[in-house]
DNA sequence: AACGTAACATACCCAGGGTATGCGAACGAG
DNA sequence: CTCGTTCGCATACCCTGGGTATGTTACGTT
């Protein structure tokens, strides 16, 4: 095995043994040497890769918040009607939240460790971005009222975070679909009235 | 002074103390012994107190948020017409997230520290419980289209402490009026409409 | 072949949460 | 009034765990 294949061996193993760690513990209870020990290093090589304990929790979030990007953009993109694009994205966001993963890591751990203002630059690089954006093509399509589409997105942001971990927790089965619909009905309020 | 004076005063002024750097400093570079040596005791005096550091930290969560309890609740009892009330009680709430004591403390760190579960009993014996309770009026009042209440008070409440987060991050001083304006709209979503 | 460097290992520092114990002043009992 | 008890702390200590400084070995380059 070359040099550059052996680093890249170790990085991604010390990243996926955080990975879980951070999903299944929680940051504060993940400690660093156990994470490298797992791997079969030692805390050396941790920080050989990693500036710090929250340099590789930063990576490892970065990792998730990407795939929960895909995650939404594929499901917004098996819709062609924008509309419905919008919805099946909150919807697919919604059912994030039981991956222990997205739900620890990304929606309770991150924005504590990291900060809020990097916290939400992730946030904007990956998910985020999609509501964005497909809020700004409804709101030209005149589609939805008019209006500055930031605080909307930071809004309906917010809600899905939340209500993806209120999810997680709730033992109902109806619960995601009274959120879907709940969620449904509030998005009415902001598309265009058309006489 | 009495020694039941003594014990409720310097619990108050560690509590006052842990508050301020709390929402300063954020809950993990507070260092318990500098609150402690800040009021004049030790720091075995705190653990007489409260049963760690965690433990002094609730006690402050739990003060702040019924503090923003009563600022929500009071804001909306200065209006009669319900949907008013609801509205008045969103706004407050939006603003109170300019108070570091409430960001940082009640939005921010709480959930990390005290895990999502324990943040949200608490949340819900203050300032989620107004939303609740108006929510669930309104429903009764027919004013509100008729749906499970907890869906709805979760996706409210989630989209309102992260854009209390992000308002308070923002320089824009139109952005206050335009998440206002956005909650607005999306309320209407949720409103019955009478023919 | 020899040298430089990358990828770790080892050994160490020390901040800080938590605990076990000591001590003096207040409080109640007799 | 005093004597024992308890309460409200202080002192001294333990020890986990993040971070760092310094080896050591093997790969890669010339």
């Amino acid at each position: 095995m070359t040099r550059a294949e052996q680093r890249a061996a170790t990085r991604q193993a010390l990243l996926s043994e955080g990975r879980r760690r951070f999903a299944a513990d929680g940051y504060h209870d993940v400690v660093l040497a156990d994470v490298a020990q797992a791997v079969g290093v030692t805390k050396g090589a941790a920080y050989h890769h990693f500036e710090s304990k929250a340099g590789l929790f930063r990576a490892v979030v970065a990792e998730v918040q990407h795939e929960l990007g895909e995650r939404v953009a594929t499901a917004a993109d098996a819709h062609t009607d924008p509309w419905d694009q919008l919805r099946a994205g909150c919807h697919a966001f919604l059912a994030a939240g039981h991956d222990p993963t997205v739900r620890r890591i990304v929606l309770l751990d991150a924005p504590a460790v990291l900060g809020w203002d990097e916290w939400r630059a992730m946030d904007e690089d990956s998910s985020a971005r999609h509501l964005a954006e497909a809020l700004t093509g409804l709101v030209e399509a005149g589609i939805i009222v008019d209006q500055p589409v930031e605080p909307l997105t930071r809004l309906l942001s917010g809600a899905m975070n939340e209500a993806a971990l209120w999810l997680a927790r709730s033992s109902d089965p109806e619960a995601l679909v009274q959120t879907e619909q709940a969620l449904d009905h509030l998005l009415v309020g902001i598309k265009a009235r058309r006489p």
